[in-house]
RNA sequence: GGACGAUUGGCUCAGCGGUAGAGCACCACAUUGACAUUGUGGGGGUCACUGGUUCGAUCCCAGUAUCGUCCA
């Protein structure tokens, strides 16, 4: 047996941890290998934004990653888990524009190519903190391999796939309703717009005057000044007779038409509405419908351009004051509610109210791709879990609106699409030169266009790589619900769509989002963000991880608060002392691993557990069950090993013929650590690295259930040494007997147990002795009887043998009322009976035996 | 407005047709052999409400209420 010194008295995760990341980095572990011939398992991160940093939704995001990777690992897989970034185009251009500002700099001083030049500075000093945060919490990703979405090789993905999508049709530029935001400059996809109830105005206002007259009723009235014309429904029989008739535009002194169409609802408002088709989307539809002039009345600023009248140059909202103002003074407005509750666009990224806008924009055709990207998960080819989420992705992909890809800015991918002096167009692949004399399209793309090839992009592709033959399609893709939409779709999207059809991932595993302890959302305004870096400092990140894994069931929000975290802590100290304690008395990992049959009941029971505990917990990993899995892991720890199995074995090691015990000890932790380590790295290293003296967990073997080494026997054996044991403590509590104190008792009937008598009294601090025995407990056919000299305490015993008593009566009823039930007896499926029957017969006899030795309490 | 989900001990959540579970919090006792970042014992829930199905409902069905999320 090898020598291993002793562990430290303390466990400091902060001592440990760097040091261990260090060495599996040194050591290559994470590094994958395309030639290998292992089974390729592979997942690549959900890119953080280069400007980010580590919030607790990437914590539990990279834990729930990590646990999969390093479990696949173990199972001899290659194991690949590729790391990166996105480059964030609006976040990354308004952080180093609000630098520059700070110089008193704008981007437009610098020009377009100082400005990018300026990106990528600060990209490389600055950016990617997020980066060594990730290798903080310990994920053992492949740094060999990491990728940037501006990387060259991505950057060429970006091309490729955009020429071959405009050759397929599946690109197109068009004048179109967009979402812009007027402070970022630039237009937003759908997704990049959160609506939220803001409260507005509902104003209704006459148009026209004498016998031409119609009233409208609009939360925007500024946006009067666009309009083409007033629409109603066509089955409206108040407004009938003006349908075709032209009214005059307030204000603007405009004569517009009155159509009919069906998008109006007559039950809303005046049941007419302005249609202002190049500032509202459904306006758009209906301008566009029936050919109406839609002129535009703002700048890119927002502000009041081109509508020749005394608002322009207002900001949109001092417009809408001045635009009711000057009607109201005119008599016009019929009715105003204020505050009116609406719903309301804002920019994702800024909070400013997003402004619908027509503008000539790139939009990919979503139609096909959505179709394919839905069709993958309807056949199977793709699996969400949990299933429940599905149908919120075929919402989403089955009623997708096209995808408006350009974006005006000058950070992020340039659009390859250049222009002719006729406005002829010419899109350039990799490689591809346009005429002399064309100019390029100023915008960028996307970035979750181009964050939309990372499954692949990431892997090599457009080349036929090493990695991309070895790792594509990619296993699991672990991310939040809340980016089904904005990511995973457009994943599937575009790698259905390059590669030929292959999906870009087996399953999408969803988890939910990180909340607080009473569940409330995380938020800067509530102040009730978590850290995790700074209880990475305190707890250690082993406790973080084990954290955030352990409350993280499928798809569903979870709480944290710090207690929580304190509580993984505390785990850890208790597997380390466990060790100590283990180690201590010899538990050691080499060689054979004794005969089942020839160990003691005891010994039976951990290695039965050990191997239940391996099936299940494999079983529901695999699935994606993490919490219930580190439920189990973290009970079979501390109740089976630390409170049972380490109790048990201290008479044991007290005494002689320990050997046995030393190895199958030895064993337990040596296969806990094992299964504790995709969720903590750290401290299962740290302790089987010094009790086996092996290289390193990352590349052990995972666990497997060994079926010969189970024995029902040894459950119930030790099932009623616990209750024996149980019941004798809560006699001393219940009687005050301190802790510490020795007592003298006696046992009888425990038949087979009585091999484990002496662990038993080890554990309740009970010597023999030859009485007088003055009280007595009795469990089945086991009497335990103490002696007390005379102190016991009556009414204490008398308290709780009552106690039981009516738990016991309580039982017996209900066990009884069952039986006479004739349904129940006739139509109960057999073993529920007969448990029932067995019920009945054990608190019967429980019943004569407790009215009896309350009998027998000396009356005080 | 549409859709989905939730409602279980003080808090956060599991469970799910056959005597209600966990973690934390709480109460009492104890520094004892690895561990006070601990141990032992204990208290606490008519499983939102109302009906229905069933021998039996926290669990299935319908309705009501409240909350949450997403979409418009």
């Amino acid at each position: 047996m090898n020598e291993r010194p002793e562990l430290a008295a303390n466990f400091t995760p902060a001592e440990i941890e760097p040091g261990l990341y260090e060495k599996w980095l040194v050591a290559e572990y994470f590094k994958a290998d395309a030639n290998s011939e292992k089974p390729p398992f592979t997942i690549v991160i959900p890119p953080p934004n280069v400007t980010g940093s580590l919030h607790i939704g990437h914590a539990l995001d990279l834990t729930l990653q990590d646990i999969l990777i390093r479990m696949k690992r173990m199972k001899g897989f290659e194991a690949l888990w590729l790391p990166g970034m996105d480059h964030a185009g609006i976040a990354t251009q308004n952080l180093v524009e609000k630098q520059l500002a700070a110089q008193g700099i704008s981007r437009h001083d610098l020009g377009r190519e100082k400005f990018v030049e300026k990106v990528w500075e600060w990209k490389n000093e600055s950016g990617g903190l997020i980066l060594d945060q990730i290798q903080r919490l310990g994920a053992s990703v492949d740094w060999s391999r990491e990728r940037f979405t501006m990387d060259p090789g991505l950057s060429l993905a970006v091309r490729t796939i955009f020429k071959r999508l405009y050759d397929d049709g599946l690109i197109y530029r068009a004048e179109r309703i967009i979402n812009w935001c007027p402070r970022c400059m630039t237009a937003l996809s759908d997704i990049e717009v959160e609506h939220s109830d803001i409260e507005g105005e509902f104003v209704s206002v006459r148009y026209g005057d004498d016998d031409l007259q119609i009233t409208v009723a609009t939360t925007r009235p500024e946006t009067m000044l666009g309009d083409g014309a007033v629409a109603v429904h066509p089955d409206d029989p108040r407004y009938a007779h003006l349908v075709g008739k032209k009214v005059l535009l307030p204000l603007a002194n405009r004569w517009i038409p009155i159509i009919a169409d069906e998008l109006v609802d007559p039950d809303f408002g005046t049941g007419a509405v302005k249609v202002t088709g190049a500032h509202d989307p459904n306006d758009f539809e209906m301008a566009t419908r029936h050919g109406i002039e839609m002129p535009i009345i703002m700048n890119t600023h927002a502000v009041m351009e081109g509508s020749n009248t005394e608002f322009d140059g207002m900001d949109r909202f001092v417009a809408r004051v001045a635009v009711v103002a000057e009607l109201r003074k005119q008599g016009r407005i019929v009715a105003e509610k204020r505050p009116y509750l609406h719903s309301v666009g804002h920019c994702s990224r800024c909070d400013t109210i997003v402004e619908p806008l027509l503008s000539k924009q790139w939009f990919v055709k979503v139609g096909p791709l959505a179709k394919a990207a839905g069709d993958a998960v309807r056949d199977g080819r793709v699996k969400i879990e949990p299933d429940e989420l599905s149908p919120r992705y075929f919402d989403w992909v089955d009623g997708m609106h096209d995808w408006c890809i350009s974006r005006q800015l000058w950070w992020g991918h340039r659009i390859p699409v250049y222009y002719g002096p006729n406005d002829e167009v010419v899109v350039c692949g990799p490689g591809e030169e346009p005429p002399a004399g064309y100019t390029q399209d100023p915008d960028v793309l996307d970035t979750w266009f181009s964050s939309g090839l990372w499954p692949f992009s990431t892997l090599g592709w457009p080349e036929e790589s090493a990695d991309l033959k070895k790792f594509y399609p990619t296993s699991v893709l672990v991310t939040g619900y809340d980016i089904l939409f904005f990511w995973v779709a457009r994943m599937m999207m575009l790698g259905l769509y390059a590669m030929d059809g292959v999906q870009p991932f087996h399953t999408i595993a969803l988890h939910g989002l990180v909340r607080d302890k009473f569940g409330k959302k995380m938020s800067k305004s509530r102040g009730n963000g978590i850290d995790p870096i700074e209880f990475m400092d305190k707890y250690g990140s082993d406790a973080v991880r084990f954290t955030l894994a352990r409350m993280a069931n499928p798809g569903t929000d979870q709480a944290l608060a710090e207690e929580w975290i304190a509580g993984s802590r505390n785990f850890a100290t208790k597997l380390w002392n466990a060790t100590r304690f283990a180690t201590m008395n010899g538990a050691h990992t080499d060689g054979e691993l004794p005969a089942f049959d020839s160990l003691n009941l005891i010994d039976q029971w951990i290695l039965t557990r050990l191997n239940e505990t391996i099936t299940e917990v494999d079983a529901l990993l695999e699935k994606f069950e993490f919490a219930k899995a580190l439920e189990l892991l973290y009970h079979f720890a501390w109740d089976d090993l630390c409170d049972w199995y380490l109790e048990l074995t201290k008479a044991t090691f007290a005494g002689d013929g320990s050997a046995k015990t030393a190895r199958v000890l030895g064993h337990v932790l040596d296969q806990l650590m094992r299964l504790l380590h995709p969720v903590m790295p750290f401290i299962s290293e740290e302790i089987w690295c010094n009790l086996s003296g092996g290289e390193s967990l990352v590349i052990a073997e995972w666990p497997k259930a060994n079926t010969t080494q189970t024995s029902a026997a040894s459950l119930n054996a030790v099932k009623e040494i616990q209750e024996v044991i149980t019941e004798i403590r809560r006699f001393r509590n219940d009687q005050g007997i301190k802790t510490s104190a020795k007592i003298v008792a006696k046992f009888t009937g425990l038949g087979e147990l009585s091999a484990y008598e002496d662990a038993i009294r080890f554990i309740v601090r009970a010597d023999r002795g030859d009485g007088p025995f003055s009280a007595k407990i009795e469990l089945g056919s086991v009497i335990v009887e103490f002696d007390l000299t005379g102190a016991i305490d009556i009414k204490a015993e008398r308290a709780r043998l009552t106690k039981d008593l009516a738990t016991a009566t309580k039982d017996l009823a209900t066990a009884k009322v069952k039986l006479e039930n004739e349904g129940f007896m006739a139509k109960a499926p057999l073993e529920v009976v007969t448990e029932i029957r067995e019920r009945l017969e054990v608190t019967s006899t429980d019943i004569v035996r407790i009215e009896a030795a309350l009998a027998a309490l000396p009356i005080e």
